[in-house]
DNA sequence: GTCAAACTTTTTGTATACAAGATTTCGATT
DNA sequence: AATCGAAATCTTGTATACAAAAAGTTTGAC
């Protein structure tokens, strides 16, 4: 039941239903949720641990959008974390996880293809998640999960640009290209090229930045309303 | 007060005083702290969001010490984090922040000097913090100092071992050197190698581990009494 | 003696009650 | 009219109450 709260909490966050620095108002929500406020409570506390609001002793709960630049460090770790995943894959990845890898960006070409935007946000998801257990070390993996869900929203923004689909499959196929060969060094620089926010991916993701509900406040969160 | 608990807990889990997979008594450790089941369950739910413990619905709280192949993993992942702190410290380094690394690596040659293993423990401590910091992305500093602090009682076994300070020194010392010279790779690797568990390094930590009583139990929390 | 089903006891999860801290309102003063 | 402070109101944090699920125990059949 918490958790069913928490779920619904974290879709109304990450879809901007909320601005950046509101509070989310206990009691409102409770009757809202139909329950108590036990349980909303502790969905706080969930959203708290995955960053999406900050817990004031005291104050409540207020939902936290990242600033730009916090989202521009967010990618830049996601970047090396991706690299790292590749560059152990490199070595480890075992030959059923690199046939699902293969198979992945099959279906992406196949997506391009068809045109089917999608589609190919399904299989890039596919493809990313089977690069983290190709590491073979599933702490990693869980952390490249963990950050990967939290970037979500925004990576959401990134993909629709024109053009963007037909580069992202360009890479997947290098990326399994170096993982086939066994190429560490190759497969952490592609992938760490594309996941990193460079370039004029920098500047499309400003773009959209400006544009979305996800924005912050630049007034820091003790003194809002 | 929930955080008060949820200290004593955390101090009480990695200091070994529960055996892994231990369930956690609300009614015990309510009566223990003398506090009601409400902020006791808060705590639990802060000690599952940082993994110490991990909650089984209509269960209950159980401890969770990870077993050794876990500790090698996220040992691996620190080491890959400490190593691109490093690589972009290399390049974004303040002078202030570097001349305060400076400072902790004279200070560990006087711990080493004075044969002062807890001395050099504490700028030990201080010098990683630092490179954390001096990376420039306050997100991944964020997340290397989690990491950091979740490892703090496995690291804890590593560093008592013979020489090991000596060496560690030295590897400070390269460290320092390559920020210095804003030599990006040699900073990453250098860190890499000065974190990651390998080697002899794996040996002493494996010799720890067996030793210590925050083993993992190899039966699966579910099946436990 | 073993197994299983029914019953009893614990234990968890949620709701509600209440006290202490934060916020707002409103009036008095300059 | 603006500002400060006290009273009133609202909100959070903790304790307690209660229902439902899990665990444990007893009883009965074979």
């Amino acid at each position: 039941m918490a958790d069913d709260v928490r779920e619904a909490l974290e879709q109304m966050i990450v879809t901007g239903e909320f601005a950046d620095g509101e509070r989310l108002d206990e009691n409102r929500l409770a009757d809202r949720f139909h329950v108590s406020r036990t349980p909303l409570r502790e969905a706080f506390q969930m959203l708290a641990a995955s960053g999406l609001v900050e817990l004031l002793p005291r104050r409540g709960a207020f939902v936290r959008h990242p600033a730009f630049h916090e989202m521009v460090e967010m990618f830049e770790v996601m970047a090396e974390l991706e690299a790292v995943c590749g560059r152990l894959a490199a070595r480890r990845v075992t030959p059923e996880v690199l046939a699902r890898i293969r198979a992945t960006v099959i279906a992406c070409e196949a997506a391009v293809a068809a045109g089917d935007t999608d589609g190919y946000y399904r299989e890039n998801e596919h493809f990313h998640q089977l690069i983290y257990t190709a590491s073979g070390n599933d702490f990693l993996a869980a952390e490249a999960r963990r950050l990967h869900k939290r970037l979500q929203p925004f990576r959401r923004m990134q993909l629709r640009v024109r053009g963007r689909m037909l580069q992202s499959l360009t890479e997947h196929r290098q990326i399994l290209t170096a993982l086939e060969a066994g190429d560490s060094t190759g497969a952490e620089a592609t992938l760490r090229d594309h996941v990193a926010v460079q370039g004029a991916k920098f500047n499309d993701l400003m773009a959209s930045y400006k544009q979305s509900n996800l924005r912050a406040n630049p007034q820091p969160v003790a003194l809002r309303g």
